[in-house]
RNA sequence: GGCGCCGUACCCAAGUGGUAAGGGAGCAGUCUGCAAAACUGCGAUGCAGCGGUUCGAACCCGCUCGGCGCCUCCA
């Protein structure tokens, strides 16, 4: 039974949907004009963890992210670059698609945009004028928060509070500082559509209400988004949406935490972001391994809370990782030992309790992933004991399954430190792998092996100061050599 | 000024009334030609501090100190 922390009612609650066996999710995404960062990541991960968790549980899971295409800074970025917004637009939503990727982050169900909506955003916006909850000044159409008396209600915020902070110049034409655009009448050169009030565009937190109706009904369970979002976007989503059909919105809203760097949110205007691609670039190891190591570093802390990003917790992240890759390693070893089988399945068993468990209490990655580790710790004491080639594959598949709710532990290819050197003499089967756990400099997998092979020759005959020469060279490239029990040796860097 | 969050071992991080999960790093040992991995053992009598409630508190209440977020575009 899956408890969600709702910012609503500022409390845990069961998780009930509108329909049986059927959930409809609506997430806030990014306005496209730049490369996200790894803040941007966070909520991406978080919510396709929520549907990946969804599904698992059984649930047919509508999961709508929506792109933000006509906005103050797009418009500002593609006068900067005498581009089009639309080739900003593109050109970023293309990236997002490509970061995202990389992060194992799966496309939503429906990925609308705000330009595609234009009709219905006019609608509602029209509804909304003729309840007499919007007033027009000159082409632009604003909402009357006055005349709605549940404003505040998500950001617990009192009208009179929110008028003593607000420091932003007022427009004079508004009947309330905090009235909102709902339509705002274009300039010239400024992308327009012809609307009852004139041509021009939509405010910023209409389009969310517009997508969210249009694709999942006028009341749908869960609507997630950044911490940040909650005032005023989500506030406004809510006043509109409500405002307009008299009926409740989303059910449940689910807020994801700050990516911090040294105690501080990531921000554009603090200038301490790292972007996504940035990080990738830097990364010293594969495409595949830097993508989990991100997954495994902002999986590991709850998704409400904040989370410091760093070097050293990346590091941290890939150290934890390698323990359950070494094991997948030896997994992957035929055995004909059967000692440990008949208590394989409790231990499975244990795993599959505590990890649902975790993730139904609010989806706490930080506990699943503990459960995770817990199977690890106690498959590494059988392997010893004796595990066969069966009870392998088996425990294998296990960690297949429920890391796939985490996105974690998808690779069949196995070695996520370096590939196995097969015996000398034998064939090499593990070709196909080798792309996997490489870093992105260094000496080549063939070039490694022949060192290997030379080396293995040497003990054979057991000149081991060769041997140590050459395992010490290869150290230096950092790479690690383990022999096994039977003479033949595997590598990992 | 208003609203809210956080402070748990060297680091990361769960736990929100019943006597401190898990990971990383470290140290010692077993194994190993060496090494790595794995295994075994060690590590907060205490959860920012001080009071209070309670049979019992990291968890509830109050105050203090320190850090942060939102109120303005923001995941």
């Amino acid at each position: 039974m899956l408890k969600l922390f709702n910012t609503l009612t500022g409390r845990q609650e069961v998780f009930e949907p509108i329909e049986p066996n059927k959930v409809g999710m609506y997430v806030c995404g990014v306005t496209v004009y730049d490369y996200c960062h790894i803040g941007h990541a966070r909520s991406a991960l978080v919510f396709d963890v929520f549907r990946r968790y969804l599904e698992s549980c059984g649930y047919a899971v509508t999961f709508v992210k929506n792109f933000t295409d006509v906005d103050d800074k797009i418009i500002k970025r593609a006068q900067e670059q005498g581009v089009s917004c639309d080739a900003v637009t593109t050109k970023y939503i293309r990236a997002y698609h490509e970061d995202m990727g990389k992060l194992g982050i799966r496309v939503a169900t429906e990925e609308p945009k705000a330009t595609e909506h234009i009709a219905d955003i006019i609608q509602l916006t029209e509804r909304l004028v003729a309840k007499g909850l919007a007033y027009v000044v000159d082409g632009d159409v604003y909402f009357e928060v006055a005349k709605y008396p549940e404003y505040g209600r998500l950001s617990k915020r009192r009208l009179e509070d929110l008028q003593a902070g607000a420091r932003v110049d007022v427009d004079e034409r508004k009947r309330h500082p905090m009235d909102f655009a709902l339509w705002k009448s274009s300039k010239p050169g400024e992308p327009a559509w012809q609307s009852p009030w004139g041509p021009g565009r939509p405010g910023w937190h209409i389009e969310c209400s517009a997508m969210s109706i249009r694709h999942l009904g006028e009341t749908f369970d869960i609507h997630g988004g950044g911490m940040d979002l909650i005032f005023p976007h989500h506030e406004n989503e809510i006043a509109q949406s409500c405002g307009s059909t008299g009926k409740d919105f989303a059910r449940y809203w689910v807020h994801n935490g700050f990516v911090q760097v040294n105690q501080e949110k990531m921000s554009k205007s603090l200038g301490n972001f790292f972007t996504i691609r940035e990080i990738f670039e830097k990364s010293e190891w594969s495409e595949e391994v830097t993508g989990e190591i991100l997954r495994y570093f902002l999986l590991s802390t709850h998704y409400h809370g904040p989370l410091d990003f760093s070097d050293q917790a990346l590091k941290e992240a890939k150290n934890a990782l390698n323990g359950f890759y070494d094991l997948f390693g030896r997994l992957a070893e035929p055995s004909g030992e059967t000692e440990s089988d008949q208590i394989l399945s409790q231990a499975i068993d244990r795993c599959r309790v505590t990890f649902k468990a975790a993730l139904d209490d609010d989806l706490n990655t930080p506990v699943a992933i503990a459960a995770l580790q817990g199977l690890r710790s106690d498959v590494n004491k059988l392997t010893e004991k004796g595990l066969s080639s069966e009870g392998r594959k088996k425990v294998r598949q296990e960690f297949h399954v429920l890391g796939n709710v985490l996105g974690l532990f998808q690779s069949d290819k196995w070695q996520f430190g370096g590939p196995f050197v097969a015996p000398i003499g034998q064939a090499r089967e593990t070709d196909v792998a080798l792309s996997v756990g490489v870093k992105q400099s260094g000496l080549s997998d063939s070039e490694i092996e022949d060192l290997l092979r030379e080396r293995n020759e040497a003990r054979g005959k057991k000149h081991f100061k060769r041997a140590d020469e050459i395992r010490h060279s290869l150290a230096a490239h950092g790479i690690i050599i383990e022999d096994k029990p039977d003479g033949t040796s595997r590598w990992k860097r």
